[in-house]
DNA sequence: ACAGTTGCGGAGTGATTCGCTCCGCAATTA
DNA sequence: TAATTGCGGAGCGAATCACTCCGCAACTGT
């Protein structure tokens, strides 16, 4: 059950991470009320694959969380190893949205964290605290700011609902423009941090379909998962 | 249980709009899931008088919609009656997140808008466009920023993570500043809204116990609802 | 004082969905 | 061809869902 040479051990690997990406998608979508059967529909594995490599549901979640903190460690420890200090906090600010840690707020506090999660998020607090206080100490980081505000700020972001009604709709063709209109609201959000004015909003003006959309049903029927 | 002086009319009146309050909240919460047995529960009634005033959970969801769309085209026209412009976009901003129409984009596409819903939000669609020009004419809104932009923003804002999961736990004691720190992140964001550099954070720095009590269960063990 | 009225809370109900198990099957190996 | 291995998903008991119904308390008219 280690290592075998080459069998299906590349497909075995590639539904686990397609698992674990269902997985924050369906969790971000549906908050805890997450069912097993919509996450691995997403995969596209049967609900067999999933609980042969997870006994249950609350060890995947586990699993997410502590890939979730991996991931914010590195971004900050990233962020420290750039030069300029206002590209560096930006670096993990992106990074920590796109991994998505706000999105797991609905798991939180339903387990009793592992040790190496609990130093995981130590460490990470700490390199986020370095990373506040340089770009402070340069004057490119808004007098005042905590590092809970960055953080809290970076949860607020991490979640799109725009997004998530229309793949929970299944409209594919507004995909490309959501994703363009949440970047801009993100750059947005980002330059209330910074001391100095920041320049213009990057990406395309949105189109206005974007809102229009949202209170009338979808045409075709497609709803909820597959 | 129920102890009124007068007849019960004002008592009718004040759990229908706690029924309406608790809606938000458990909606806000829950998202689409979100039963009606909570809804009653956090409302403080049974389901039995909940069931009297709406027939079903949809009109009690659509009645919520008409509601924020109302508050929002409100929150429109008083900020296009302000003087300043930057005031009255600010105004439009802060009315809009409080009346949440963010929270309540899981119910939207569920069901066929009335004609009342789609000419309120085409009125306030138009106020908030003028509300936008206004701003740009005057120069304090940052350039390059479309109504679209704007809406999207408040949308991002609406939620509440960490509030939700305060409630959710049952930790009444971090209300407060869970209230202030969410304030501050608002403040921010809105602020990456400017044309000019913004002043100081208001309020006071959030504590850390805000981020550090996210991953432990709670220690009383009240969870979910009631 | 007392029958009538009104709105209340929540137990009960059938249908649905949940997490999870188990098994037939196809693909691979020897 | 026989053995092995991981796969998808039908099926299971338990839990939860939206919703109904009824006994009860608060209040009114006479």
């Amino acid at each position: 059950m280690t290592s075998s040479r080459s069998w299906r051990s590349e497909e075995v690997a590639r539904n686990d991470r397609a698992l674990l990406r269902a997985a924050r998608e369906v969790l971000a979508v549906d908050g805890v009320h997450a069912s097993v059967a919509s996450i691995a529909a997403r995969a596209g594995v049967g609900v067999g694959s999933l609980y042969r490599r997870y006994r249950t549901k609350q060890e995947l979640f586990q699993r997410l969380c502590l890939i979730a903190l991996r991931e914010y460690l590195d971004a900050a420890t990233e962020g420290l190893a750039m030069d300029d200090p206002w590209e560096g906090l930006m670096h993990y600010a992106m990074a920590s949205i796109r991994s998505g840690p706000g999105s797991l707020a609905p798991v939180a506090g339903t387990f009793e964290p592992t040790d190496e999660m609990t130093d995981l998020a130590e460490q990470g607090d700490r390199a986020v605290a370095r990373l506040v206080e340089r770009a402070h100490q340069a004057k490119v980081l808004r007098a005042g700011v905590t590092p809970v505000d960055l953080e809290l700020l970076i949860e607020q972001l991490s979640k799109s609902p725009l997004q998530e009604q229309l793949q929970r709709q299944g409209r594919t063709e507004l995909y490309d423009a959501a994703r363009n209109a949440r970047e801009r609201v993100i750059a947005i959000a980002l330059d209330g941090l910074r001391a100095v004015p920041a320049g213009p909003v990057p990406g395309q003006p949105p189109g206005y379909e974007l809102f229009a959309m949202r209170w009338v049903p979808p045409a075709g029927g497609a709803q909820q998962s597959e």
